[in-house]
DNA sequence: CAGCTATGCGCC
DNA sequence: AAAGGGCGCATAGCTG
């Protein structure tokens, strides 16, 4: 069975991403200045829409009276379901004005409800706008038929709708969204225009593009006229994309037996859609955050950073001659002065030009990141070139906390409640885990014990952290079904001690770092931290020679102790092994509850042989039938393919060949006018996520079916109890002071068996209160 | 000027 | 010969 959506062949992953966050953002930079004055930019905007969607004019609607609100509604109960998508001044539901509201129903024409339009021109509101409460006692007698609510990333609608028009109750049934990550999480396009172009439209729509439409001009300014064709447009697309998307994800349908969607249905309906009202209360509650603890941290980490950058100039100038000569020989070398030390260029030069230090990785030999400076350093302790080295460490390190959290965050304070309120993308990660940005509250510095205590419990609350240890490893030891590591974890013993011992043939208590009375056990301790690196190693797909670099011992015998492991515990090389073939086979893989992961990669030629003009050397480029291709209006492109002998010939003498031989065999191709695409390193990059990919999506799993029952207990939301922040395996909250021994514990326990259908192992959570983010603990 | 890539680094 | 999965974001430096 194929993919079921196809993906583009592109340049490379970053391209894509930044593909897909184009087709994703709605034109942040909303409110900047217009050049050329507004009227000018919205007469153009005016001639855009027109000339696009001006054949739609008779077809969508302008609701501006209530009886017209009232009749369409009842055509939508009629229907039991409406499409709805929201017209904004921006990106933040909270502080960004909603402008209006689009809506579809299927036998009616898309219809567009204005809420907030204003002259451009004198700034005052525009007539013929319904009011707001009357929107919205409409919408809540509309809700009360609990009919199918279609939407296109609903957090974002549902947010707007309850802070712009006090819809509390608002609801989504169907996220486009949401179901299309789950049909292909590799789509390049994220995006609801270009997601219904390529599936509704089978890609032929007019390749007009809205994105830069309205840069600079939010839609409260756009003349109603003009508007509602581009917004109820939007309507009806969020509804056509979720037609062809329901039989796919609609169990006992035959297109999704056909492409083997049941569990992923499963998946959409009972993890992703019930998630959404989840992550929108914990985006509409905030974090309360400390502006004055976070000022003094800027004061004293400011400090530091100058007493480092001091200190690097002070190291440099030790150096003066060979800066001076190397200057003088450089007229135009980027070497500003003073040397920038943020400048990996400059610091590349310092290092490996100027100082002629040698190369120390052979992967990237001007490299100045922290593995690389620490080698460097290491050499000589002590010496100048040592200090050097570790002042570049020791300012970045200050550096990055200043730039990217402490002077960062409160930039992000929302004025009117002086929380800070991040975005979640619940299917941030292609392996369906989180993330979250604006800012990202998922990587705050945990190792120092500063910066988490600018985040802190709201005034008469509690903080309270729940964490699964080791989450992954026990999701693993459920996938490989080993009943040893099963009953590690039964018997509450240490999983890697308990490997080593079973693998090194020794005592449990001689894998331990400490000995039962107390005193270390270096010995325990490094058999201990042998087996971990081997199991983590497969979580990760490490290879050998860096898992023994880890551990400090020789590839050989790092070699040595995953043979050890892997005879002690064959069901974690027959994991790895059946992950592999089920994607070799069916190319995905499947999360424990049914998520998959597609890796079309792994089903690549290991070479792949093209002409390189095109077509054979000595042929005659225009010596064949040109085919006439109607979907792009030209002849269409003529493949030919490098015969299957030659293809034979090359792969038979790459297959014996050692790394160093492939470089001749490939020139030699090449001049034989043939270009072999060497798919290698995809390959193994696909058999390392291949693994991990299902161990880090089933946690994923796990994670979001504890946030619903956790987000969705009655008595949690009595106690007042409300989650924060999702940090992947472990969850934030917080609690009024007086409930929170209650909540903790309640807490705990939905938390701990939230998994427990799939994952048969023991998991305890153990919840810590206290006043801030890894602040002091608080008795309750 | 915006928008992009490269490099580097914070988290799980 | 090399050999680490998943993110978001900062700065530098280039390009159109």
């Amino acid at each position: 069975m194929p993919a079921l959506f196809d993906v583009p062949k592109r340049a490379s992953k970053a391209q894509d991403i930044a593909i897909a966050k184009k087709a994703n953002s709605k034109s942040k930079t909303a409110t900047k200045t217009v050049k050329g004055g507004i009227s000018g930019r919205i007469a153009e905007i005016k001639a855009m829409v027109e000339t696009n969607l001006g054949k739609f004019k008779d077809d969508y609607i302008i609701i501006q009276e209530e009886h017209e609100l009232h009749n369409y509604f009842v055509e939508c109960v009629a229907n039991n379901v409406i499409a709805i998508d929201t017209e904004t001044t921006g990106l933040d539901p909270l502080q960004d004005q909603l402008v209006g509201v689009c809506i579809y129903t299927p036998s009616q024409p898309a219809a567009y409800i204005p809420l907030n339009h204003k002259s451009y021109i004198t700034g005052a509101k525009s007539n013929n706008q319904l009011d707001m409460k009357i929107v919205r006692e409409e919408f809540e007698k509309l809700l009360k038929y609990k009919l199918d609510i279609i939407m296109f990333n609903a957090c974002f609608d549902i947010r707007v709708l309850r802070n712009g028009l006090g819809l509390k109750d608002i609801y989504c049934t169907w996220d486009c969204y949401l179901a299309g990550r789950l049909m292909n999480e590799n789509e390049p396009h994220r995006g609801l225009k270009p997601l219904h172009q390529k599936y509704c439209l089978e890609g032929k729509g007019d390749a007009f593009s809205f994105d830069s439409l309205f840069n600079g001009i939010t839609f409260d300014l756009i003349p109603i006229n003009t508007g509602y064709l581009y917004a109820a447009h939007d309507a009806i697309i969020t509804y056509e994309l979720y037609e062809f998307q329901k039989p796919y994800l609609t169990p006992g349908n035959e297109l999704c037996k056909e492409y083997e969607l049941e569990d992923v249905a499963w998946v959409f309906k009972n993890i992703e859609m019930p998630c959404i009202k989840v992550v929108a209360d914990m985006e509409d509650t905030g974090v309360d955050f400390d502006v004055e603890y976070c000022a003094k941290l800027s004061e004293k980490y400011g400090k530091i950073m100058d007493e480092k950058l001091q200190k690097f100039e002070e190291l440099c100038s030790l150096y003066q001659t060979e800066i001076d000569t190397y200057r003088l020989k450089h007229i135009d070398s980027k070497l500003s002065n003073p040397i920038n030390i943020s400048s990996p260029t400059q610091i590349a030069i310092l290092l490996y030009d100027v100082l002629k230090v040698p190369a120390v990785d052979k992967k990237s030999p001007r490299g100045t990141g922290e593995e690389i400076l620490i080698k460097i350093a290491d050499k000589e302790k002590g010496s100048t070139l040592s200090n050097l080295c570790n002042s570049i460490l020791e300012y970045r390190e200050v550096a990055k906390l200043i730039s990217t959290y402490i002077d960062k965050m409160p930039e992000c304070i929302n004025p009117k409640d002086g929380r800070i309120h991040c975005k979640f993308n619940q299917y941030g990660a292609d392996t369906g885990r989180f993330s979250s940005q604006d800012p990202n509250l998922q990587n705050i510095p945990s190792h120092n014990k500063d910066i988490r205590k600018m985040f802190k419990a709201t005034d008469g609350y509690v903080l309270m952290s729940s964490d699964y240890s080791q989450q992954e490893p026990k999701v693993m030891t459920q996938m490989c079904g080993d009943p040893k590591m099963i009953d590690a974890y039964k018997h509450g013993k240490d999983l890697y001690a308990e490997i080593a011992a079973l693998s090194f043939n020794t005592t449990y208590d001689n894998c331990l770092e400490f000995r039962p009375d107390g005193t270390t056990n270096p010995e325990g301790k490094a058999r201990r931290s042998q087996a971990k690196s081997i199991l983590l190693g497969v979580l990760y797909g490490r290879g050998v020679p860096s898992i023994a670099e880890q551990l400090n011992v020789p590839t050989k015998k790092a070699q040595a102790i995953k043979d050890s492991v892997f005879k002690g515990f064959p069901a974690i090389p027959q994991f790895e092994k059946d992950s592999l073939e089920m994607a070799y086979e069916l190319g995905y893989v499947t999360t424990l509850w049914g998520r998959k992961r597609r890796l079309p990669d792994l089903q690549l030629d290991e070479f792949e042989f093209r002409w390189k003009d095109g077509y054979p050397k000595d042929d005659d480029p225009l010596d064949f039938e040109l085919e006439f291709d109607e979907t792009i209006g030209m002849p269409k492109p003529v493949e030919h393919e490098v015969p299957e002998d030659i293809q034979e010939r090359y792969r038979k003498k790459l297959s014996k060949a050692y790394f160093s031989q492939k470089r001749a065999i490939f020139e030699q191709a090449d001049k034989e006018g043939i270009k072999i695409v060497d798919n290698g390193a995809k390959i193994a990059d696909a058999q390392r996520q291949c693994v991990n990919a299902r161990i880090q999506g089933s946690a994923a799993d796990m994670s979001k079916l504890a946030m619903i029952k956790v987000g969705n207990n009655k008595r949690l939301k009595e106690l007042g109890f409300r989650l924060l922040i999702p940090v992947h395996d472990e969850l934030i909250a917080e609690c009024p002071k007086e409930n929170a021994k209650e909540a903790s514990e309640l807490f705990a326990k939905l938390m701990s068996e939230a998994a427990e259908d799939k994952l048969h192992i023991p998991i305890s959570c153990d919840v810590e209160i206290t006043d801030r983010w890894y602040g002091e603990k608080v008795k309750v």
